[in-house]
DNA sequence: AACATAAATGATATGTTGTAACATCACATT
DNA sequence: AATGTGATGTTACAACATATCATTTATGTT
């Protein structure tokens, strides 16, 4: 069983727990979104699935497959690229803090970290001060990767 | 002269002061990012330009004049709600540092703050620290605003 | 097994956001 | 007047996302 399949197998587990299904369909999209090195757009999966398991999977049935995978906090939608990612942690079983997400804007490679949480106390106080209160902690960053970085020197 | 002319007039000697004409078409969009109290999809622009101006404002040409004013700094565009805002700082001399903004996700309002260098410091340790760097530290942050507050409550 | 129910998917249409490509216009310089 | 440049006009389309209703599939109940 390769690494691909055993993150599925840990997704699935999770699912059967609270009683949801990670059906076949759901398994091509996240599979997709797990094999791949960087974040995918909705569309690009949809090509992956036509591609890969040779059926018809309309643009409908991702955007319906990915809300339900981010209900079950398996995929992260970023924001900042209009694409999406495989949690890092799927097979981990602590209980995870919010992530923060780095966004290489060269090749769409994410790296998802976790903030100090002090550094993450002292911004939620700047917001505080500004009389806002943040409703997510999850902070996308437009940064360039190891390897692009490298390529621009 | 009202306040938003005002700030019309600080946007246009920043311009002049590169050899770039604020045009009327750019004065419409610019204003109309200013008097809102809120950000503002390029569609929404078009509108406002339409029902204010009543000329014919393609979106094409909104896009375009965005564009302009983003790099003159006049306007920022917030990925995270793919709307637009006026810089705060238009009319000041000093020189800025790269804004943070707070999104109400209930009312689209913002707030642009500047988060304390420390934090902003520690931060881009975190990042440095996973190889990745920041090529902007314009944070986009999800947040309730005062109103939007005390309306759930 | 038959049925009722709810969950998931299929199918179609449409709305929203953004860009490409090429034509034209306006204005300044020579 | 000719030319060059920047700005705008126009059309077409790509990319992203949601609404709606029909159909199928899984599951529990009788």
């Amino acid at each position: 069983m390769n690494n691909v399949d055993k993150i599925i197998g840990h997704a699935e587990q999770h699912c059967k727990a609270h009683g949801a299904r990670l059906t076949v369909k759901r398994k091509q999209v996240l599979t997709g979104l797990i094999q791949s090195d960087k974040a995918l757009s909705a569309y690009e999966l949809v090509a992956f699935c036509n591609r890969q398991y040779g059926e018809s999977m309309p643009a409908m049935s991702v955007y319906r497959i990915l809300e339900f995978l981010e209900d079950e906090h398996l995929v992260h939608k970023l924001s900042l690229a209009n694409k999406y990612v495989a949690c890092a942690h799927i097979s981990c079983s602590h209980a995870h803090a919010v992530p923060q997400f780095l966004i290489c804007r060269q090749c769409s490679k994410v790296k998802e970290i976790a903030i100090k949480p002090a550094t993450i106390n002292e911004l939620r106080a700047s917001v505080n001060e500004s009389g806002f209160k943040l409703i997510s902690t999850q902070l996308e960053m437009n940064c360039l990767c190891e390897d692009c970085i490298e390529q621009a020197a």
